[in-house]
DNA sequence: CTGCTTTATCCGATATACGGATACTATATT
DNA sequence: AATATAGTATCCGTATATCGGATAAAGCAG
């Protein structure tokens, strides 16, 4: 007994616009949606200024209504709303960009993005949205999921994003292992050749990771180790900061 | 001949609670929709993870697929990509907040927000939306709309956000010719109590206004006329360059 | 200009969503 | 603690809104 099969499909709609802004047909096929059922969505959708279509070359992407329906998301936000002083704080003091992530599903995505200007990271900011498996701070999300999920999200497909980018699911796990035992993570040319970064993640009072905290810097940066250690600390200060304020406090998992 | 309705109410209920967070019943009152449907809808809704409910109190919340779906608006934003580096440059150059917003519906919506780390504004960020009347970016954006959707909303019930925020449409108005005649905007006080902005609009190929550039500062700085002049130099410069990298040219309304 | 792909619309059958009613659960009141 | 009240979950028959095949129109490529 199927049950609200137009809301689901629209809201498909909209999740495959978000990652593949494109022409209606392709959107049909992708979903595998007969092509009246999608026209009839598409315009729905469109009316409502949830998603908007280019005039000249009838591509669909997300709309401006949705944008002002998402950031809502935000102001509601407490692991955010927790950790904000301290990244606030970490984005003065260093010369680097702060961030701090959480998971949706198998990708990333940025809720706060303080970016030095100058160092100019391109899509470092929000919009951009990385698999779990590439950079540090998708792989603390992913080292601190559970073990169940882990292997589920391994055996999918793993892209490949540069050629430094690791999708061998051996090599990740290797990874995952260390990543958990130190605590951080750090990577180097995964996402972005020129860029490298540096992810704790941020635990609630439950002991569960809610988020990471995330450094990037220029590549030249992580050659020098002194520097790195100096990020390091600041950082791990600061994801555990953030932690403490969500209630979190040092120990074993607490009983119920 | 009713088309898709399950999806516009359950769209509906996403903007509703993206405004007001809220328990079933209220969402139910206030669309007034019927308490078996409203409960269908927000099921499907939170199971797909676009809302998020509070185990606790049962409150409703905008969920982290939606902040998914919703920042990547930003990705295919042309506007904001062809005014990103002027806005950084101000940023850099600036001790102000610099932001890049744009009208949705009655309200404005920041697409860029650069903080001023040190001069914590509040609320300054995203997932905060204020009505077209108030602060100057919200003024701009009003000013420049279409004369009878200027009326509109100004025959519409006008928030008082604090003791300085103008409510009155005589007032607006008189405000609005201002601003046409002055190409900017500045209020003082009418969003937060201490703080001040100028904003000014970016114009497209088709002399259309696609967003405002605005310059929050410290209520203080808004005694410095000198100051001002300085930070109203930069605003007028940035919002052009914008423009002009968007396709406007100065001059009259083009033909086509 | 011709052929092909993409987009728009029609319409009848049927599955599907609606909403009144009812049962259950939390929270407030005395 | 007991009762009252507000809020939440679920059932089920009916009416109707939705589906999708088919057809038509529009865009685009060659």
């Amino acid at each position: 007994m199927p049950t609200l099969k137009g809301v689901r499909r629209s809201l498909q709609v909209l999740e495959y616009l978000a990652l593949n802004p494109g022409r209606a047909t392709d959107v049909a096929e992708g979903l595998k949606v007969s092509w009246a059922t999608l026209h009839r969505t598409l315009s729905e959708l469109e009316q409502g200024g949830f998603i908007s279509r280019d005039p000249d070359t009838n591509r669909y992407s997300i709309g401006a209504r949705m944008w002002f329906i998402g950031t809502s998301y935000l102001a509601e936000h407490k692991v955010l709303e927790a950790s904000r002083p301290y990244l606030d704080a970490a984005a003065e003091a260093g010369d680097f960009t702060v961030q701090l992530v959480e998971r949706s599903g198998r990708l990333v995505v940025t809720l706060y993005s303080y970016q030095t200007v100058g160092e100019v990271i391109t899509k470092s900011t929000y919009g951009y949205h990385f698999p779990l498996h590439c950079g540090s701070k998708g792989q603390v999300l992913l080292a601190y999921s559970a073990d169940e999920d882990i292997k589920k999200f391994l055996s999918t497909p793993l892209e490949v994003l540069t050629p430094e980018t690791i999708n061998q699911p051996k090599e990740l796990e290797k990874l995952i292992k260390d990543i958990r035992a130190q605590g951080y993570a750090r990577t180097v040319g995964d996402v972005q050749q020129f860029t490298g970064s540096l992810s704790a993640p941020v635990f609630d009072r439950a002991h569960a990771v809610v988020g990471a905290v995330c450094f990037i810097a220029q590549r030249s940066v992580f050659s020098d180790e002194a520097k790195v250690d100096s990020m390091l600390e600041t950082l791990l200060r600061t994801a555990q900061s953030a932690s403490l304020a969500l209630g979190w406090r040092p120990g074993a998992t607490p009983t119920g």
